[in-house]
Formats: C-alpha cells, structure tokens, sequence
DNA sequence: TCAATAACGAACAAGTTGTTCGGTTATATT
DNA sequence: AATATAACCGAACAACTTGTTCGTTATTGA
C-alpha cells in the first residue's frame, strides 16, 4: 500500500542481506540493522516482532522467488530449464541458490541453519509431493513417507553446505549429479 | 586433581543439561545455570571460557562415552553389540543415543544442532576412516571422500531427528534399518 | 599445621532487546 | 492545493545479558 512501507521493509531487508554476508546471524544485531538500513528503531519493531521473524521473511521471498520460478514452467524462454527431464527440479533450485550465492548462501554456513531447514523443508515437501520427480519414485517401500521426505531435504541441505565450504568451483550441473546419484 | 574442580564441574554440567532438558540452547542464560548449580558467577566462567564451550565440552564428554564403548570391543558381556557384522557401527550409536534420551537427544533438537553435528562430523570421520563399516564401502566411486562422510554424518543426524520428532517408538534397529538402506 | 588454590558474591561496564511517546514528514484522498 | 491519516523518527527507558574484577572465605593436599 503505502510507498513508505515497502521501501522501509526492503531497506530493512537489504540491510539484513549485506550484514549476514559479513557475519553469522546471530552476531547481527538489530542495533547494526537499523544503522546500516538507516531506519528508527521503533520502525523496526513496527515492520518486524522480531530478528527471527525478519529470518523467516527473509526465506519466505527467497523461497518464493526459487519456487515460483519452478512453476512457471510456461514461460518462453525459461523452457532450457523447466523441462520434464526427470531430475530437473533440484538443478533447477542449485542453479538459483548459485546465482544467489553471496546473499543467499550465507544463510547456511553458521549456526543459523535451523530456522532456514525448517522453512526450506515445509517448502520441499509440497514440492516433492506435488511433483513427479524420480526422486520421488526413488523411495523405498519400507520408509514411511516422512522419513523419506526429510531425508531428501536433509541431503539436499547438506549437500548445499558441503558445495559452498569445499568445492564452490564444481557447476550446479556436477552438484546435482552428485546429490541425485548418492540418494 | 582438586576434589572442588571436579564437583564443581560436574554441578555445572549437570544444571546445564538439566535446563537443555528443558528449554533450547540460546533460551539458556549462564545465570541460569549457576543458579541451578549453585554455583558462583565468577566461578562458572573460571571453569567454561562462554556458554558455546560449556557445551562443546559437553559434547565432548558424551562422544567420549559412546565412542569409547564403540572401540572397546574387547569386553566381556559387550559382544552383544560389538561384533564384526558390518552394520553395527551406527546401530550402536543408535543405541547408545537412545539411552540417553532425555539427556543427550534434546541437544538435536532446536537451534543449537550446528555445534552438536560440527563436533559429530569430527567424530565420524575418524570413525567413517578407521573402520570397515558397509557404509564406507558402499560411497560411490564419482564423489569425493569429503562429500561422502559429509552426506553419511548429514543422514544420521537428520535420522537421530526424524526419529525423536516423528517415531520415538522406533527401535533403534528399525530405525538402523532405515538409515542404512536409504543410504 | 599452613600455604596454595578454588569458590564466593557483589558490584561493575558494556551491550542487547523491545517499548513508549511526542514530534516530524510523507502519502493518499478530496 | 489542503488535509487527515499513517508512517517514520529518535531519544529515552527498563529489563536482561555477558564477562570481569576483587576482596573475602573455605577447602585441600602436603
């Protein structure tokens, strides 16, 4: 609605962005926000309740950003990758996360990862259950199907984690290969 | 050496996991827990450089347990678990874990499993090095040895939490089971 | 017994969170 | 263009943390 707001909240956000690209989540403060966003204080506290809520607003544009880009599998030129090649899907979201990479995935490398699992999951979980991606036919009889959702999301994190600390250099192409094959 | 130290020490330990039982990690105030410990301010930080290595060295102390129970496949009565089938290794962990329910799992189970898995991973990797378990047989010949182990600890804790949260009535051979035939 | 050493606990500085409130500025509407 | 509304400002605030200091007291091991 009003102008002030979105402008105040992206501001905010930026601000949030830029800090946890230099330090973990819990050493930003609100102090150092709304220094850096050039924000009140109250303004703050009126656009969030708290430094966790502005975390999981955080993942909610990125996530929404990652998956709407997945859906829109009826774009033109956006074919190369929404195809129905079987594996797709999880290519798809490395090759976003690593376009990101500076912003976005920093959010894995501290201790803060609790907060973006959680929200990263409840996403992967629509997702693996409203698609038909060979990962899905890949799970086996004897594993509940919540077991092997948060198997598949659990991987799929570690395997983001494991890419940005030791081997940034390797292409989204060689990471999903890496990450399908040892499921 | 000092009879003070060692009491103390354990005070401390002992309030700490008493309050870990209770509410989350970063809930948990150091003034807490000299609290519950009944034990001086001064002394708590005479003791534990800051809260991340209180629990560090709780960690510590646990993996010290259960590794030490791992290796010591020379007693008596144990052989019951410590045998030469090839899956035992994570069945024992399973078991050790679920023991200590209370105490020890609740350590997975918010925000502070960065430090746990960072200690785990440690751990593991000697572990994953030194033995001739399955699972280190089993890492496909196009991933790096790093990805493995990083993969194999990144399914056990996920596991571990699937477990607690989802199925806590799961034996640990079921639950064993799961792991080791997804993997 | 006695010197060393650990614990006590109060007080402290420095920093953090989240709230309040009166004043200022931008916005949408008329 | 004028105005009511809503957002922002920012200073001040209470409450709570962390980690340190230091003089005093109690325990230990030799």
């Amino acid at each position: 609605m009003d102008r002030r707001q979105k402008k105040t909240r992206e501001l905010i956000l930026k601000a949030f962005i830029k800090l946890l690209s230099k330090k973990s989540y819990s050493a930003v403060t609100v102090g150092q926000i709304i220094q850096t966003a050039n924000v009140g204080r109250a303004t703050f506290y009126a656009h969030f309740e708290t430094k966790d809520y502005l975390l999981k607003e955080l993942c909610k544009e990125l996530f929404d950003h990652v998956f709407d880009c997945y859906l829109n599998t009826n774009n033109d030129q956006q074919g190369l990758f929404c195809c129905d090649a079987p594996d797709s899907t999880f290519l798809h979201l490395f090759i976003h996360l690593k376009k990101n990479d500076n912003n976005i995935l920093k959010l894995l490398t501290s201790e803060n990862t609790h907060l973006f699992m959680e929200y990263f999951q409840e996403n992967l979980n629509q997702l693996i259950i409203s698609s038909n991606d060979i990962i899905k036919q890949k799970k086996p009889s004897f594993v509940p199907d919540s077991y092997w959702t948060n198997h598949v999301s659990s991987c799929f994190i570690s395997t983001l984690k494991w890419w940005i600390k030791e081997s940034p250099a390797l292409s989204p192409e060689e990471i999903t290969n890496y990450f399908i094959n040892t499921i």
